[in-house]
DNA sequence: TGAATTGCGTTATGATATAACGTATGGTAC
DNA sequence: GTACCATACGTTATATCATAACGCAATTCA
C-alpha cells in the first residue's frame, strides 16, 4: 500500500500526474519526457503532450524538477521543494546518478549578487557535472 | 579594421567559426543555433550541423557560452573564459539581456560542497532568471 | 441547468541536435 | 614530390525535444 501522493496544495494527483511521477520515482536516473512516455504507454498515455502537461504541473508544484542541462526530469528527493529552483544538482557523467542538494550559503551568495546588480531573481538553475563518489573510485 | 580574433591556443578562427562568432557578438541577446544559421546563411553556411560544429569549438575554447536553460548561445563577455563553466549568467525574462558574471565566492561554495560530497566537478551551470535592472524599473 | 474551469485525448507541427558519409586543405615524413 | 594524416567543410537524412490547435469529459458553482 503506497501512500497516496498529494500536491502541496492538498489536492490529489491526477491519473496522468500519478503515472508520470511514479515513473520518475522508479527511475534511478533522470528521464526525458519521451523516456517517461515509453514507461507509461501501457497505462494509457499515448502522446508526448500528455506527459509534458503532467510534468508542467509536477515541476510547478516542486514534486519534480527539470534538469536544464539534460532536458530531463527527476522526482524531487526531498519531502517537497517549492518551485523556485532553490536546489542544486550534481550529475554524474558516468553513471547518470543525480544528487539534489540545498545550500543556503549558495543561495545567499546569489541573492547578494542579485541585490548588488539590481536584478530581481525569480528562479535559479545550478547544475554540476562531473563524477560521483562511486565513479571516481573505479 | 576589427582585430583578428584568435582561439586561446593562438590559432586563428576558421571561416565558419568567424561567421558564427560575429553573429553572436552582433546580437544583443542569446541566439539559438537556428537563429545563428539565419544570420550566416547568406555568407555560405547552409546547414545546422555546420553551425553546431563551430559552436562546439567556440564553447570548448571559452569564446562563447551555452545557456542551458535557453538552448541558446552568447559570445563571452570577458577577454576570455576557459570552458569550465566558472561563470554565471543572469537572464532577463522580459528583455532577454544576459549578464555574465564571475563570483569566486560562489565557486568556492560549490567546490566546498563537491569536496564534502566527494564529487569531482568538471563543469558548472549557474543561471538566474528574473528581471534586469532596467526592466524592474518600468 | 448552464456557464466556467480543468484535465484529457488526438493530430499535426515546430524547434533543437546529431549521424553518416564523402571532399578539401594544410602540414609532415620520407 | 608524394604518401600520409589530421582537421575542417559540405550534404543529406534522421533523431530528439517540445508545443499548437482542436474537441470532449468531468467537476464546480451560480
Ligand atoms: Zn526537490
Ligand atoms: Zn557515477
Ligand atoms: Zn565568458
Ligand atoms: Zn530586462
Amino acid at each position: 500500500m503506497t501512500a497516496q501522493k498529494d500536491m502541496p496544495d492538498g489536492r490529489a494527483l491526477t491519473k496522468n500526474e500519478t503515472l508520470v511521477f511514479s515513473a520518475l520515482e522508479a527511475a534511478d536516473q533522470p528521464l526525458s519526457a519521451y523516456a517517461i512516455l515509453d514507461r507509461v504507454r501501457d497505462r494509457g498515455v499515448r502522446a508526448p503532450v500528455q506527459v509534458y502537461r503532467a510534468l508542467d504541473r509536477l515541476v510547478a508544484s516542486g514534486l519534480a524538477h527539470r534538469l536544464e542541462s539534460l532536458n530531463a526530469f527527476v522526482a524531487c528527493a526531498h519531502p517537497h521543494c517549492d518551485a523556485r529552483g532553490q536546489t542544486a544538482f550534481a550529475i554524474c557523467e558516468r553513471c547518470g546518478k543525480v544528487t539534489e542538494f540545498a545550500d543556503p550559503a549558495l543561495d545567499g551568495h546569489l541573492a547578494a549578487w542579485a541585490d548588488k546588480a539590481d536584478f530581481d531573481a525569480h528562479s535559479t538553475t545550478v547544475e554540476l557535472h562531473g563524477l560521483c563518489s562511486d565513479c571516481r573510485a573505479t
